[in-house]
RNA sequence: CCGUUCCUAAAC
C-alpha cells in the first residue's frame, strides 16, 4: 500500500488526475487496500485541478469505507477551496474540523489564511493570526511568508511594518527568503532604515544573512548616503568568515 | 508514504 501511495503521489505531482484514478482503480481490483494517505492523495489531485466537488466526493467515499479523514484531508480541501477562490467554503470546511473532533494545527490555519488573502481579505487574515495566538498555535514561516507577501502586494509599507514589529516582539526568526523579500521591499519603498533594522535583528539572533540580502541593503544604503552603515554591515559579514562578492 | 506560503524543470 505504501508503494501504491508513492506511485500515486508521482502521478499526482505530474498533474495527471486521469492517471491517478486509472492506476488507483486498477490496483484496487488487484486487491490493494487503500489507507487514509491513499485517499488524501486522490483528494489533493482533484483539489489541485480545481475540482473541489470531485474531491469532496472522494472524501464521502473514504468515509463510506470507514476511513476517517485526518487534519491533512481538511487542509487539502481548504486549499482546494482557496484555489477555487471560495473563502466562505474554506471557512466552512475549517469549522468542520472541530465537528469531526480533529486537532487543528498550524498547517490548516495556514491553508485558511492563504484562502483569505488570496481573495484579498487582509483583515480576515490578520484576525485569523490573532485567533491562532489565542488558541496557542504558533505562527511559523509559512504563516509569516503568506501574510507578508499579501500585505506588501495589497497594502503598503505601513501594514508590513506593523506585522514585522509584531514578529520581532515575539523573537521569531524568519527564513532567509522572507528576509530577502522584506529587505528588498523596505529598500524599494525608501525605508532602507527598516531593512537595516531587520539586518541587525538577524545578526543579533545569530543569523548572518547571505550575500543577496547584503547586496540589496548595501546598494540602498549607499544611494542614501549612508555609506558608513553599509560598511558596518559588510564588516559584520566578513567578521563571520563569509566572503561577500 | 499525504496537506498549508514562496522558489524550482522541460517545452514554446
Amino acid at each position: 500500500t505504501q508503494t501504491l501511495n508513492i506511485l500515486l503521489l508521482g502521478f499526482k505531482e505530474s498533474g495527471d488526475i486521469t492517471a491517478v484514478e486509472l492506476f488507483y482503480h486498477d490496483m484496487i481490483r488487484r486487491g490493494f487496500k487503500p489507507n487514509v494517505v491513499t485517499y488524501n492523495i486522490r483528494i489533493d489531485a482533484y483539489c489541485k485541478k480545481g475540482c473541489l466537488d470531485d474531491a469532496l466526493r472522494v472524501m464521502k467515499e473514504m468515509e463510506g469505507m470507514k476511513c476517517k479523514p485526518t487534519v491533512e484531508t481538511m487542509t487539502t480541501l481548504i486549499h482546494g477551496a482557496s484555489i477555487a477562490r471560495n473563502p466562505i467554503r474554506a471557512r466552512r470546511l475549517f469549522d468542520e474540523i472541530s465537528t469531526r473532533t480533529l486537532q487543528a494545527d498550524v498547517g490548516v490555519y495556514n491553508a485558511l489564511l492563504g484562502s483569505f488573502v488570496r481573495s484579498g481579505d487582509l483583515k480576515g487574515g490578520l484576525d485569523l493570526m490573532d485567533e491562532m495566538e489565542k488558541k496557542g498555535i504558533q505562527h511559523d514561516n509559512v504563516t509569516y511568508h503568506t501574510m507578508f507577501l499579501a500585505l506588501k502586494n495589497l497594502d503598503g509599507v505601513g501594514a508590513v511594518c506593523k506585522l514585522y514589529r509584531r514578529m520581532v516582539e515575539k523573537g521569531f526568526v524568519p527564513k532567509m527568503r522572507t528576509v530577502v523579500m522584506l529587505v528588498k521591499f523596505f529598500c524599494e519603498n525608501q525605508r532602507s532604515d527598516l531593512g537595516l533594522d531587520l539586518w541587525e535583528y538577524m545578526v543579533g539572533r545569530g543569523c548572518c544573512p547571505h550575500g543577496h540580502a547584503l547586496n540589496l541593503l548595501v546598494t540602498a544604503l549607499c544611494c542614501r548616503k549612508k555609506v558608513e552603515k553599509a560598511y558596518q554591515c559588510m564588516k559584520q559579514v566578513v567578521e563571520r568568515g563569509r566572503h561577500p562578492s
